[in-house]
DNA sequence: ATACGTTATATTTTATAAGATATAACGTAA
DNA sequence: TTACGTTATATCTTATAAAATATAACGTAT
């Protein structure tokens, strides 16, 4: 006994785009005729051109465009609104699977699906998300170093336990976040002598309340940080400024 | 444009059980006949029955036990083990329409989705992920401290920046999770005296490398703790010991 | 001007699903 | 024995969806 699911978008409550008109937009991409696209799908056109006719009826700015006539007859070319829209139904899709999966497994235990969905949406209070892949893994002892690449060229290392890079999975290539607390940022002109990851960038932004400073860091790379800061350790900065992102890899945590 | 979505059971890639044939069986187990059933949801007896009996065929333990004649010309009962399989397809059910409405409130705000996306099964290398609730909220500047309240009468004082309240939405009641690496937790045989969190407990269990000492730590109130800390840190535990498990209120996220 | 391969549309045919109707078997109670 | 209201099943009709077919409009290249 399995689950299976799907889901599909809706507007005005009917039913406008899912997982076979998706497909059929995709083939259309491909071919660039309705014509072509019907006979991929082994549909005849003027199911495909229903289908098509309403899903353009439906949508509040156009996804396809059509021309009749000229050099080879015409075709349909998908706007960028379209490729838009194909891109994140599979992202939904994706996760909807998972989703779903993650069902199967739980079964009948009620323990494992409160979990599930307590973990399907989790929001942390870190300020800093980024996005990164995982270029290297050191195991070291109880302990793994992990590099990981964020935009541009800047790196990072993380360190964490074995055993988490076991229980998450982790390998190299793995697209992962590095999660860290803006109180865990420091700003400084000078680079770390002691092993922490520096990186360098540009002062974006100061905010000063009595006792703490926030500061918006913009890496070489283009990755934004947010820096909490003490206000005695603040070295006299200003927006625009040259300076170093100081973090110790034991402050960041791998989210997967 | 919202989204809408389904899920179904099946047995040998055939659907047997979905939202249609569930409500039917709860029918039956109202008014204890096909017949009546089928007419509370305004279809054919023959429609019902073709449903009842498709799904008696895929079943691998009958769900309905069926008599014909007898005062009033007999009837059709649910079987408990039908009654479970109604009971857990709600549970899926209603844990399946959160993980949709929550897509939903991104509606056409790219932005949004991507934040939905980026935290959409998150897994994070954190060991210590504590369930908790929030029982008072103090700000101070751009910080502000929260006291959590864990199993049992532990507590944990955490801070992070008060926009990270504000973007999360939190406020006193909620139940949230106390995010803690390993490396952030010291465990220690006397209490902190700088404000850091002070848990008493038992050390469970030690784990020793080469560099590395990894302890399992149970609260007084039944929470898990798991810190990792460097060997010559250690004050010669042994298991069984009480100690102190000190955690810094800046080291702990919160994730809702 | 003609050919081409599309889009666009209408009409007819076919296939499938749904509904309506009829009826047998059943076993208890009056 | 008869009446009752159900399950169980077959047959026929209707409604709906899908497929097949036919044809017009279109604009460029030859």
């Amino acid at each position: 006994m399995k689950i299976d699911g799907r889901f599909w978008l809706t507007k005005e409550n009917q039913s406008f785009l899912g997982v076979g008109r998706i497909d059929l937009l995709e083939w259309i991409d491909k071919t660039g005729s309705i014509n072509a696209a019907a006979k991929e799908m082994k549909m005849s056109y003027k199911a495909a051109w229903e289908r098509i006719n309403g899903i353009n009826a439906l949508a509040d700015q156009p996804l396809i465009e059509r021309t009749t006539g000229g050099k080879g007859g015409g075709g349909t070319k998908l706007t960028p609104y379209a490729r838009e829209l194909i891109a994140t139904f599979h992202r939904f899709n994706e996760l909807h699977r998972q989703f779903i999966d993650r069902f199967s497994e739980a079964g009948n235990d009620p323990e494992r699906l409160a979990r599930i969905l307590s973990r399907t949406f989790l929001t942390t209070s870190a300020r800093n998300q980024l996005p990164a892949t995982l270029t290297s893994i050191n195991e070291n002892g109880l302990h793994s170093t992990l590099t990981l690449s964020l935009a541009g060229s800047d790196t990072l290392l993380s360190t964490i336990t074995a055993k988490s890079v076991e229980n998450m999975g982790l390998s190299v290539g793995c697209d992962v976040y590095a999660i860290i607390k803006s109180s865990d940022i420091k700003i400084s002109t000078s680079a770390s002598s002691n092993g922490d990851n520096s990186l360098s960038g540009i002062i974006e932004g100061i905010e000063r309340s009595a006792e703490n400073v926030e500061i918006t860091f913009r890496l070489d790379g283009g990755t934004l940080l947010i820096a909490l800061e003490k206000h005695d350790s603040l070295q006299n900065f200003q927006v625009g400024a040259r300076a170093f992102a100081l973090i110790s890899p034991l402050h960041i945590i791998i989210g997967l």
